[in-house]
DNA sequence: TTATTAAAAACAAACGTTTACATATTTATT
DNA sequence: AATAAATATGTAAACGTTTGTTTTTAATAA
């Protein structure tokens, strides 16, 4: 039925050792041999189980990712970065995605260690106390990309975002904003706290008072930003909204607009995540042009290090972003 | 170091064959021996292996998924489909790109042959015939969900494109609409032909002439939809735009905004896919509500059916459709 | 009781590789 | 030419499960 090395070393009148050499590149075999072996290889077109291989090797190049949603442009901006380097290395990815629920977060988390994975990145993600002791105690390499879980001591690749949203708002302020809204979108959580503290750091320095107000919280998506003004109709003035979703971001844009308010100047807009949308919007929108699928891609490098026990100078790596001003904001 | 079944079975005095009968539900093991071994396993926390598992049992609970680009919003909500459906049942899903590469779709699909999945899904991609012949070769179950392969007589969900273009075509020509175009987005090239087809069906049934300029093609982002009118502006009177890609889609709108064209007067615009995307652009536009979530969770449906030899009364499951019509058309 | 059958548990052989270790062959050294 | 060293190949034991077959134990019938 299926065509093993038993039969490859049988046909290749060699044995089954030989062939595993040559299949892993094993320098010592005589040249000979090995064109012997890989023309028979080809003749019964034969393809090695990488399940047995699995199992003999205790690796199965195969990296687990724990997302919180593959359908939002954000993470999969993420994965996209991973996959490519992941393919790269020759390493396969299985997803698996949360919707920000610890438990299934950790379900999912054991399900990969079950399955032998050679190492796990997780895509922003809850990461209790729980998962990170479970993490801890296997030995299977994780690194964290989009939270900076510093806490828990683990590899991760972040941008700086304390720093950028203390940037934005610095600037913001000189130009005359009093008051500056952040609106979270149940992302990570520590990666928001980033940004409202960034935000508060911004009021110290600027000797404006923060007030609890300042800090909204609405869904990922569209509606939820169109609805944002049905709730702050009634707060004081508002100078800006500073959100973490894209998508957010178009539905504020568009609420703000059907109720007569214009942008930049009763009204200004940054948006945190940098996914496609940013480009697409009308008037274009301030923004943090984090490099997603760089982060991506950079964090599956840094797993593959510890995969394959190579030296690592900088486990918590942090990669520049660039502020793009645009019409949304004066 | 690592606990395996062994362990469980010394502690709890029993042969490892009972550990595996508690360990998979086998009714043949009395249930006083059954909560013995359950302690013992919660106990020592040990976990099976899943590789061991895929050796011996020849079944991985891992299944493929080939997939153009999961950074694209049309896949990825696909995607999420196929995996919340596979979590329901168990299986691990294993995502490869291809960019719509035949290279490396048929890499990929040999990867995952390799890993000795338990199915494959592919998501669009371009089959080609070497791929089928290999896809028919190895006796792994196959599903295809957005692209009806019809010559390749393999499973597939779908919804019937060239219907639902035909039946668009027809509403836009009874309006006065004399000349569509169809702006292709090098999705996939079957799921693009019926497009066509329709598009020419419906040319012919109101006898009016289909030109080969009708059909056009751009790549899948923004700026392309953008740039549609650099090379249209020169051809004749254009009264609609029919485009596969909704990011290209909200392209062409401000594209030709930029250029005082207005909606629906001079020109109308209907998108093919249905991503968040639609509910984001201004004016709302016309487009067919594919229910890509549900052909993901449908094919996975199928697909499990193959897996565990259940019976399949329809391989070719063909999904409604609705048309929403919206003010960027008469 | 004893014989017969059913249920529960144990035994041992797969599953298809990798990889120490042992052995055989070739090459280099004196 | 003999010996040592290096290279090439073979042998067999893992890896951690599942599963068909056999044995033991328990339940039922005569």
């Amino acid at each position: 039925m299926t065509v093993t090395i038993y039969d490859v070393a049988r046909e290749a009148k060699v044995s089954m050792a030989t062939v595993s050499r040559v299949l892993n590149g094993n320098p010592n075999v005589k040249p000979e041999t090995r064109k012997k072996v890989k023309e028979v290889i080809k003749r019964l077109n034969y393809r090695p189980n990488a399940v047995a291989r699995g199992l003999a090797s205790k690796k199965t190049t195969t990296v687990g990712v724990i997302i919180p949603d593959i359908s939002n442009l954000y993470y999969s901006s993420l994965a996209r970065g991973l996959d490519d380097i992941a393919e790269m290395y020759n390493y396969q990815t299985i997803i698996a995605n949360t919707d920000n629920d610890p438990v299934k977060e950790r379900n999912s988390f054991l399900n990969l260690i079950s399955k032998q994975v050679d190492g796990i990145v997780f895509l922003g993600g809850t990461l209790n106390d729980e998962t990170i002791e479970d993490i801890k105690g296997s030995n299977v390499p994780v690194v964290i990309c989009g939270t900076s879980e510093k806490d828990a001591n683990l590899p991760s690749v972040n941008i700086d975002y304390f720093k950028a949203i203390k940037e934005i708002s610095n600037h913001l302020f000189e130009s005359g904003a009093k008051n500056i809204f952040f609106i979270k979108a149940l992302y990570s959580q520590q990666l928001e706290r980033h940004i409202e503290d960034g935000l508060k750091e911004a009021y110290k320095e600027n000797n404006l008072p923060f007030k609890e107000e300042y800090i909204q919280e609405v869904a990922t998506h569209y509606q939820a930003g169109r609805d944002v003004f049905d709730r702050l109709i009634d707060e004081e003035n508002i100078d800006v909204l500073i959100t973490m979703s894209d998508e957010a971001a178009v539905g504020m844009l568009h609420g703000a607009m059907d109720r007569g308010i214009s942008f930049p100047n009763k009204l200004q807009l940054v948006s945190c995540s940098n996914t496609h949308l940013v480009h697409m919007m009308r008037p274009p929108v301030t923004s943090i042009a984090i490099p997603l699928y760089d982060i991506g891609a950079v964090g599956m490098r840094l797993l593959t290090k510890y995969m394959k026990d190579e030296p690592v100078d900088e486990p918590n790596v942090i990669l520049p972003y660039i502020i793009e001003y645009r019409s949304s904001t004066k």
